[in-house]
DNA sequence: ATCGCTCATGAAATCAATTTCATTAGCATA
DNA sequence: TATGCTAATGAAATTGATTTCATGAGCGAT
C-alpha cells in the first residue's frame, strides 16, 4: 500500500499541493471551507507527511544523537532520561548510540549523524576521556563540532574549545572525603578507576589535597587503582584488607566500586559501616537499594542531561555560549558511613 | 559554511552528478582516473551524503524505533542493548523513546516514527500490558504494524495479530517455584505486581499450579500484589512477616521486588538465605552485586532485543514470520536462596 | 566497412515536501 | 471609475540525492 503524499490529498480535494502544506503548517490563510475539505481528507487517509522530504527542505531534522560508553551502565540511562525529558517539549527525537568496547565505532557514529543531518550531538565519550587519547580523535570531535552543534558531556577536555557541560569531579570528592573526617576517620584510602583515565586523575588529586589540608598523613598504598567496575572493587578492597595498616574509611571512584568494596569487606566479616566506612561516587538508583545503602556523591545525571539539551538548543540557536558549565555534585548521606569505633575487628 | 553536494562534487570535477553518485555507492563502472579525481574532491570537501535525501528516493531508513517505558530500569537498557548489537552490522540507526509516566505519548512516538518513516518498530508497552487496555489503542497499535514492520517485545497480547517476541513467564515461574519446592520449601509466598499487569496474572497463575500439582496447600493470604518496585517488595514483605503463620520461602515478581524483599527481611533481623529465601525474576545486572546475590530467573533480556532485530529484518524483507517467538528463561541459583531450617528465628 | 557489444558518461526524471512568485477576486478608498 | 490593498490560491522552483534512458567511444568479429 502506496504511502499518501500531500499531491494525492490535493488532487482529490481539487486544490494545490501549497495549499495542502498551508493547512498542514497553518503558514498562511485558507478558507474555512477549503481547510475543512482538505483536513477531511487528510483524515480519510491517515495522512502523515514525509519527515524526511520536509527536512531536506527545512535544513533541520529535529534529532539530537547522543554518544555514550554504555547504556547498560545505570549512570547513562539517567543522563538519557534527563535529555529527554528537556529536549520533549521541544519536539526532538533522539538518536542514541552505545560506543560500548568498540572505541573505534566513536568516529563512526560522529560520520553517520552528520549523515543523517542530525540538528545536534551529545558526546559523552569513553576514548576522548583517555589521559592518552589520540589528537586525531580529539581533532575529529572538534571538526565534527564545527558542522554541527556539539556539547561534550563529562568530558575533560580542556583546551579543546569544546563546549563542555561537566559535573564538578573536583569538588564531588572533595565532599565526600571531608565526610569521612568529619566524621572521625583519619585513616582513609582510595580505590579509583583505569590510571589513565583522567576522571581517576582529577578525584585522586582531590582526594590528595583534602587529606593533606586536614593534616593527615598520606599513605600511598592506600590509593589503588581499579576499572570501575564492580569486581575491581571486590579484589581492590581485598588487597586493602590484607595490609597491616588498614584504612578505616574508604573513598570510591564509583558507585559500583564501592558495591564491590563492600562487599569484600563483608566477605571478610566485617561489618560497614561499624567497621569500615564506605563512600561511592554516582549515586545511581541502585545505590539506595544496596544494604547498607551506599553514602555517595550524587552526580545529578538527570540534570546533567537536561542541560546539555538546554545548551545544546542555545548552540543550535547561534546564541553565544559558555565553554564550561559546571554542575555541582552533592553528598548523600546514607548508611555505608559511620564516625570511626576503636574496635576495629581485624 | 554551507553543506557540499553532490552538485559541488561534481561541479569541480567536471563529471555529472550521475558519475559523482556512481563513485559514491559503487554502483556501476567509473574509469580509475575519474573515480581517483572524484574521491580526490569528496575527500578535500570531507564530503557527507545528505541520507535525507537518500531515503527520500529509497524509501528507507536504515533507522529502528524502539519505543519502551523506562529506560531507567535496567532491564530496557540491557534489551536495547542486544537489539542494537544485532543490528548494527546492517549498519541500523535506533530512535530511542521513552513513554516513562506519559503513557498516552505511545501514540505520539508512533506517529512520530511513522513520519520519520523508520523502518520498523520495536515496542515494548507498558500501557498496551495491562489487562484493562483500551481497545483504541490497541487498534492503533495493529493500524501503525500495516504500516510499518512492528514486534512487540514481552507483550501479552494474544489475539491482536502482532508479531511478538515474549519470554515464556509462565514457565519462568514454574522454575522459580519448582526450585523452592525442590530444595524443601512447602511455604512459598508470592509478591505480584500490579493486579490489573498481565504479568502479574500469568506469574501468579503459574506460581498457583506448581503449588498444587506438587501437592502444597494455596494459601491466598501469601499471595500479595506490588508494583514491581524495591519499594512495593519491601512493604509487602514487611505484611508477609507479621502474618502468624509465616511462609519460609518468596517468589517476588522481579528483582526490584525481590531486593526490596531482602531488605525488609534484614531489618526484621532474619538472614536470607538461612531463615528466608526469596527468588527474583529479570536477572538484571545488579542481582548478582547486591548481597546476598539474588537467585532468580533471567529474562535473557539481550538475546530479546537481538531477536527483536532478528524478527523484525525478517518482517521487513515481507519474509513469512511466526506470530509468537518465545525464549525460554533460566533459573540462576545465587546465594538468596537455600533449603529450609528448622530454626525459623521468628 | 559494418555490426554488435561493453564501458563510461551525461541529461533529465524522480522522491515528497515547502516556499516564492504571480494571479485573481473582492472590497474599501480617493 | 480608477487605484490600492488583502485574502486565497496555484504554478513552478527547490532541496540533494538516485536511477533510467540515451549516447558515444572503443574494440573485436564478420
Amino acid at each position: 500500500m502506496k504511502q499518501v503524499t500531500v499531491y494525492d490529498i490535493a488532487k482529490e480535494a481539487k486544490v494545490s499541493v501549497a495549499t495542502v502544506s498551508r493547512v498542514l503548517n497553518d503558514t498562511a490563510p485558507v478558507r474555512a471551507s477549503t481547510r475543512e475539505k482538505v483536513e477531511a481528507i487528510m483524515q480519510k487517509y491517515q495522512f502523515q507527511p514525509n519527515a524526511n522530504a520536509r527536512s531536506l527542505l527545512k535544513k533541520e531534522t529535529g534529532i539530537i544523537g547522543v554518544i555514550l560508553p554504555d547504556i547498560t551502565n545505570p549512570f547513562f540511562p539517567e543522563v538519557f532520561s534527563g535529555a529527554e525529558q528537556e529536549g520533549r517539549e521541544f519536539g526532538h527525537t533522539f538518536f542514541l548510540c552505545n560506543t560500548i568496547g568498540l572505541h573505534d565505532k566513536e568516529s563512526e557514529f560522529l560520520t553517520m549523524m552528520q549523515e543523517k543531518r542530525v540538528d545536534g550531538i551529545i558526546f559523552m565519550g569513553g576514548r576522548i576521556n583517555l589521559k592518552d587519547c589520540k589528537p586525531a580523535l580529539i581533532q575529529e570531535v572538534v571538526e565534527h563540532a564545527q558542522k554541527i552543534p556539539l556539547v561534550l558531556v563529562n568530558g575533560n577536555l580542556k583546551d579543546s574549545g569544546l563546549t563542555r557541560v561537566i559535573t564538578d569531579e573536583y569538588a564531588g570528592t572533595v565532599l565526600a572525603v571531608k565526610h569521612l573526617i568529619d566524621i572521625g576517620h583519619t585513616k582513609i584510602g582510595f580505590i579509583g578507576g583505569e590510571s589513565h583515565m583522567s576522571t581517576t586523575a582529577v578525584k585522586i588529586r582531590a582526594y590528595k589535597k583534602t587529606i593533606k589540608d586536614a593534616g593527615l598523613q598520606l599513605h600511598e598504598e592506600w590509593i589503588l587503582p581499579g576499572s570501575f567496575s564492580v569486581d575491581s572493587g571486590r579484589e581492590q578492597m581485598e588487597a586493602l584488607l590484607k595490609l597491616t595498616d588498614k584504612p578505616t574509611a574508604v573513598c570510591c571512584v564509583n558507585d559500583f566500586t564501592a558495591i564491590g568494596a563492600i562487599k569484600a569487606a563483608v566477605e571478610q566479616g566485617l561489618r560497614v559501616p561499624d567497621d569500615i566506612s564506605i563512600v561511592g561516587f554516582d549515586d545511581i538508583p541502585l545505590a539506595h537499594h544496596v544494604i547498607p545503602e551506599l553514602t555517595t556523591v550524587s552526580q545529578q545525571a538527570n540534570s546533567l542531561g537536561r542541560t546539555a539539551v538546554r545548551v545544546l538548543r542555545e548552540l543550535m540557536s547561534k546564541e553565544k555560549v559558555k565553554k564550561v558549565y559546571s554542575l555541582e555534585p552533592e553528598l548523600v548521606i546514607r548508611q555505608s558511613t559511620a564516625p570511626v569505633t576503636d574496635g576495629y575487628k581485624i
